[in-house]
DNA sequence: TTTTAATGTCTACAAATGTAGAGATTGGTT
DNA sequence: AACCAATCTCTACATTTGTAGACATTAAAA
């Protein structure tokens, strides 16, 4: 399923805050970026039609919705494609840009240490 | 300097080889997607006019370009987009993600691992 | 019950994007 | 000198994307 770059947005604060009304995201977004609330409600038709998003209730004339598509799985080509095309497909390389470009704590470092170390040790075990 | 993805590719070319003509970089990127030499061309005017490259030598009457944009310049608003976009504005979960969910060998892995420590040395520093 | 604020629906549209054909040019080949 | 293959230039166009106004509807407030 391809996303636009809002609409991947928009996805996310569903990823995040899990069931939402339009109006609720359009809050959400709009804190980031002056944006109308038509527009976000187009948003989240195009990742309705894309079955990104399903109807799961309704309170009022209010609809929430939730997200379908999962963050794991629906990331996963999104980076992909990011590292195949400014990365030269080497996923060590955006890794390195974010440790070196990128602001992270001592508790992030340490975590990412420590899932580096897991995926070592299993390198060993095969 | 805002790229489409297709731009990108592009570009990534150069920067991967330097000087390049546009048959060149179309040699290169038909090896992963069918296009014609046109579309490639159009991608590389495009980049011209954004200033993104610029042409710095002929043969014949082959020009060719050179990246002006620096990568690690160019890179950087572009995983940052994708961070905010995806990762709730967190660089250390798109980190996360790449060590999780992409392939890494151990030389990628220790170097990973020394950059993280040359970080975390330098937050003790400060 | 009337009004109104909130929400949804529908439609629109400019700009960006991906894609490429047609035809002009010309450096090099014969 | 004539030709041709390679390269460039120009133009075109469907789709996607970002954006939002106008208007309909209705739950809730007065």
């Amino acid at each position: 399923m391809k996303l636009s770059e809002s609409e991947s947005q928009v996805l996310q604060v569903f990823w995040q805050n899990g069931e939402n009304s339009a109006p609720q995201v359009h809050k959400v977004i709009e804190k980031i970026k002056p944006v109308s609330y038509s527009t976000v409600k187009t948003l989240i038709d195009r990742l309705e039609q894309k079955g990104a998003l399903k109807r799961t209730s309704k309170e009022g004339r209010t609809v929430f919705y939730t997200a379908v598509a999962e963050p794991k799985v629906t990331k996963k080509p999104i980076v992909k494609s990011l590292i195949d095309r400014i990365f030269g497909g080497k996923p060590s390389e955006l890794a390195a840009h974010i440790v070196e470009q990128e602001t992270l704590n001592k508790q992030e470092i340490e975590y990412l240490e420590s899932i580096l170390a897991k995926r070592k040790k299993e390198l060993n075990d095969d």
